[in-house]
DNA sequence: TTGAATGCAAACGGTTTGCAGTTTC
DNA sequence: GAAACTGCAAACCGTTTGCATTCAA
């Protein structure tokens, strides 16, 4: 069918005790309407917003970006340094960077083993654990 | 005494072939003058050459931190976004990133046993691995 | 002497913000 | 109607760059 699913995303923004906007609805949307994970950035998430009927504007993404951030709907990975890349996924899991294209990919969680991690320091706690493998073109 | 000593610095620019200006051998020494392992920011590195006598200027660390980081002798480590931090320690290692004060250090890497790591894609190569533990105030 | 490095100031690029107008509850 | 959200444009801030000057070899 043709029209637009914006059931998921709704439920997703619910969930979270975010006020579902046209804007946050369809952004919500192209992020998990299709109940994959994504990985996206400020910028190709506003160009794919721009490329449906419903623009939203980039200073939007931008805020929109860092509320479901904050809400814990989507995390933030760091991996470039000049721009900000985003997953929908927000288990600890390990990551692909594809650095000759500057984008991201999951690796599978089953082929990561950490038998043992460093002990958090005294009066800290772990808050996560990023593991980033970075790939270059052979 | 209370001499600037000036030989590690020197002797370390002339292993990765940069020539030894009188700003780089004053990074450099600030860098790896007595033998530790550091991690800066430009606007750290900065501050503490215009400390001493021998002032650079901020557009040269940051040319000079480039340059380092090119000819291997520093590590950038990807944890803020916001900032560029850099290692002085070359190898793979864990870091802690204490987020609450927005400073890093070494995580023991005795500690930390990688028993699988996913397998790099056809056609790619692991360049390295990143693995930074968040740390936050309990 | 000559190519490389420095420093200043201006440019850059991703991100944030102030504020007026709009929307949700 | 009140509070939250949006959009525009301007501000921001860490970083890079153009270019004239200085320096190491």
């Amino acid at each position: 069918m043709l029209s637009i699913e914006t059931k998921r995303g709704t439920e997703w923004l619910a969930g979270a005790g975010l006020r579902p906007t046209r804007q946050r609805v369809a952004l919500a949307e192209l992020l998990v309407g299709d109940g994959q994970h994504r990985h996206i950035t400020a910028e190709s998430l506003h160009a794919a917003a721009t490329d449906q009927t419903d623009g939203v504007s980039l200073a939007t993404v931008y805020n929109t970006l860092k509320a479901f951030s904050e809400a814990g709907l989507i995390r933030e990975i760091m991996v470039d340094g000049t721009k900000s890349y985003f997953d929908t996924r927000v288990d600890d899991h390990p990551h692909f960077f594809w650095e000759d294209e500057g984008h991201l990919t999951d690796a599978p969680k089953e082929q990561l083993e950490i038998a043992s991690l460093p002990d958090a320091p005294a009066g800290t706690e772990i808050a996560k654990v990023d593991v980033v493998i970075r790939l270059r073109r052979t």
